[in-house]
DNA sequence: TATTGTTATACTCTATAACTATA
DNA sequence: TATAGTTATAGAGTATAACAATA
């Protein structure tokens, strides 16, 4: 069992998931990707965009492009930082929240699919295992997306 | 520690992999998908575009249209296949067989970063519960990928 | 000077549906 | 009837580089 195995076994663990996930959301014209900032935003409201870079594995680029999107559905808003003039804070608007609530609920099946298989200790050591392989892979390589833990928000809003 | 949790962790892990790969490759001006294709083709040639879709996890169109750039670029070539008149072939061309041999090369070391803080039972460990949850995924879902494991190659050619 | 975000641009990957040809 | 592959088409995601504004 060597590097490229693992490798493989990611990939192909990772694209079903989107694939399962994609088939679950496109009735809503929701993107499996898309769906990935809905839960960022859900979680932690207010956030800048280089937050929800860091916290959807994202980089600036795409996910202005898909904030761009996502805004002319009118399921997130912008608005400029209060503190911070360079800055802008991304939210969920009503609308953004009852669709991410739905889905949500319509994914929990696939989730508990998911850990189905699992013992509970299993899921905990494949987090923790996939985590620490996150961030042997970034460091020192940071682009712009860093380990998707969950961190402190952002409170001086 | 529950199936959201982990599936943001697989994206994480999947998405860092997927830049590091293609940073390592594109200044050979291939993608990190295409070197999986690649690689696909190395360990067994002259496979059918079906079979190649389920060793890469991929889909028929999209392989296709991976597999017409990579012709493009004469790193593979596609035959009619000997005895099945509706299939073809994929074969690396000697420049593909260069090409690859340089990009695992180059590519070592990032895999033995990916081994590095793991344990040899670790591997194993992390590899079989990546694949059983891409069965459980695949299951009644089929798509055109299934897992991708090892299959004895197709010698009837 | 460094950081946040935008813009322009380009290309790959992804996927569906309708199709042809062969098994 | 089912399977292998193609075509047309469309859109999303991805990323780089140059840029403006603010910290």
């Amino acid at each position: 069992m060597n590097g490229h195995d693992l490798a493989m076994a990611l990939r192909g663990a990772y694209l079903a998931m989107h694939r399962r996930t994609d088939a679950l959301m496109t009735p809503f014209g929701v993107t499996a990707d898309q769906f990935v900032v809905l839960c960022a935003l859900a979680e932690g409201d207010a956030l800048t965009q280089r937050e929800l870079v860091i916290r959807t594995s994202s980089d600036p680029s795409t996910s202005r492009a898909m904030l761009v999107l996502l805004e002319r559905r009118q399921l997130i808003e912008r608005r400029p930082h209060p503190t911070d003039g360079r800055a802008r804070t991304v939210s969920l608007t009503v609308e953004g929240k009852r669709i991410h609530r739905d889905l949500w609920r319509k994914s929990e099946a696939f989730r508990k699919e998911l850990l189905a298989d699992l013992a509970q200790d299993d899921v905990a050591s494949l987090v923790s295992h996939l985590r620490r392989l996150t961030s042997a892979m970034e460091e020192d390589h940071p682009g712009f997306a860093s380990t998707p833990e969950r961190r402190p928000v952002d409170r001086t809003i």
